[in-house]
DNA sequence: AGCGTAGGGATTGTTGAACAATCCTGCAAG
DNA sequence: CTTGCAGGATTGTTCAACAATCCCTACGCT
C-alpha cells in the first residue's frame, strides 16, 4: 500500500469514527430520510406524515421533528405551516439560482489555487481521481445514478481544495438540492455521461497546474450542465411550482 | 463570567419576556437569545444551560431546544453532543474564511449587475440609500453598534440585488457570524466609521451604473475590512480556539 | 507523588402523552 | 353554484419523567 493510500484509509476510518460519535437519534433519522429523498424514494411534492414516520423510524414525534428541521436547513424539505413537511418541487428558476452559485463558488476555488503559498500537493487531487474512476466503472456497469453520485462527489472534493468549512457546507446543500432535480429527469444516461470525460479533463488540467485554464473550462462546463438540465425540464413540460 | 454580570443579563432577559407577548414561544425565545448574543450579553464561549434558561424564559425544555436549533441554523450557537450549546468562539481562520466568501459573493453580485436584460431600476437602490443615511445619523449620535448594524444591512441589501434566495440565506448567516466577531473588538468606532463613507461611495458608483468599477472598489473594501478585523484580533492577543 | 480508575452528581438526550390550534372534507342551506 | 358550518384528522406546543453521557472527585495502586 502506498503512503498516500494509507493516509486515505486513515481519513476514511476517522470519518467513520466521527459518524459514530455524533450518533443522535435525530441525525440518524435524518440520515435515513436524506437517503430516501436523494435516491428518489420520496419524490418531490410528497408529504411526510409525522405519525406514519414515527412508526417506521421508531422515534418520537419530537425527535422526528428535529430531524425535519435538520433536513429543512439542507433544503431537502420544506415546511408549510399547519400543513406538514413536503419534499420541495424545484423549478427552472431554482436551476438557474443553484447554477449561478455553483459557478461562483467552484470557479473561484479553482482560480484561487494558483496563488497558494505552499503549492497544492498532488495528493490532494487523489480523491478527485478516485471519483473519476468510480464514475467510469459505474458507467461501464450501466449504473447511471451511481455515475451521478460520483460526479457530485467530484465537485464536493473540488470545493474541498479550498479548505473552507463554510464553502463545504454550502456546497453540500447546493448539491443536495441539485439531486432533487435529477429525479424528475427521465434520461439519467444522457444527463450524466458527458461529464465523466469532462471531469477527467478538468482533473488533468489541475494536475498540470493550469489553474486559470481549468477555471475557464469549469465555467463553460457548468454553463453546459445548466443548459442540459433546463432543456430536460422543458422537454418534460415541467413548470416552476407556484410560490406560496 | 462574573456572578454580577450574569445576574444583570438575567434581568435584561426577564424584562424582554415581560415586554414581548406576541409570537410563538419558540420564536420568542430565539428572538431574545439572538439579541443577547448579537448585542454581546452572551460572550463567545459561554454555555447556555437548559434548566437555567427554561426558568428565565418561562418555556419548557423542548421549546427551548427548538429555539436552540433555530439559532444553530443561523450560526449563532453550536451544539456539542451531550455537552450542551455554546456561543461559538471564532478565530482568525474564521475571519479569513468569512471574508473570502463575502468577497466571492458580493463582488459577483455587483459584477453581475452589468449584464442584466431589464436594466436595474433605480428604485432597487433605495434600501441601500436608507441604510447609508441611518448609519450616518447613528454616527452623529455616537451610537457605533447601530452604525455596525446599518452597515451590515447595507451589505444584505446589496446581495439582495441579485434576486437569489439562496445567496440571501447564505449572506444572512455569514453576517450573523461576523457580528459575533465584532463583540470581541474593543473599538467599535475605529471598526465601523471608515465604512460609512465607503458605503456611500460604493452606492454612488452603483447609481452611476459603473458596475465594474464598483466591483473593484468593493473588492478592495472587503480586503481592507478583513485586514482591520485581523489587526484588532492580533492586538487583543486572541487566538483561534482549538478545534474539537 | 503520580497515574489510572470507579463512583456520584449534574446535565443533556429522548420519549410518550396530553392539549390547543389549524386545515381539509363533506354536507346542507340559501 | 356558492356559502357557511360541523366533524375528523393533522400539526403545533407543552410538560414531566426516564435513560444516557459527561465531568469531577476520591480512592487505590505502583
Amino acid at each position: 500500500m502506498t503512503e498516500t493510500g494509507r493516509q486515505a484509509w486513515l481519513r476514511t476510518v476517522a470519518a467513520d469514527v466521527a459518524r459514530l460519535d455524533r450518533s443522535s437519534s435525530a441525525e440518524r433519522a435524518a440520515d435515513i430520510l436524506r437517503r430516501s429523498i436523494t435516491e428518489g424514494a420520496l419524490p418531490p411534492g410528497a408529504q411526510l406524515s409525522e405519525v406514519e414516520l414515527t412508526e417506521v423510524l421508531e422515534v418520537s414525534r419530537n425527535t422526528l421533528r428535529e430531524a425535519f428541521r435538520l433536513l429543512t436547513h439542507e433544503g431537502l424539505l420544506v415546511y408549510k405551516l399547519h400543513r406538514g413537511v413536503f419534499v420541495p418541487e424545484l423549478g427552472e428558476q431554482d436551476v438557474i439560482d443553484l447554477y449561478r452559485l455553483r459557478r461562483v463558488l467552484e470557479v473561484d476555488v479553482v482560480r484561487g489555487l494558483s496563488g497558494r503559498d505552499p503549492e497544492l500537493p498532488a495528493s490532494r487531487l487523489e480523491p478527485l481521481h478516485d471519483d473519476v474512476e468510480v464514475a467510469e466503472a459505474a458507467a461501464r456497469a450501466d449504473r447511471w445514478p451511481a455515475v451521478g453520485t460520483a460526479n457530485m462527489r467530484f465537485h464536493e472534493h473540488l470545493i474541498g481544495l479550498a479548505d473552507s468549512s463554510r464553502m463545504d457546507a454550502m456546497t453540500g446543500r447546493l448539491l443536495a438540492e441539485l439531486r432533487l432535480l435529477f429525479h424528475v429527469i427521465a434520461a439519467p444516461r444522457e444527463l450524466h455521461e458527458p461529464y465523466i470525460e469532462r471531469n477527467r479533463g478538468l482533473l488533468e488540467l489541475l494536475e498540470a497546474r493550469k489553474y486559470d485554464e481549468a477555471a475557464e473550462d469549469l465555467h463553460q462546463y457548468l454553463l453546459d450542465s445548466e443548459h442540459g438540465i433546463l432543456a430536460a425540464f422543458r422537454d418534460k413540460g415541467l413548470q416552476t411550482p407556484a410560490a406560496t
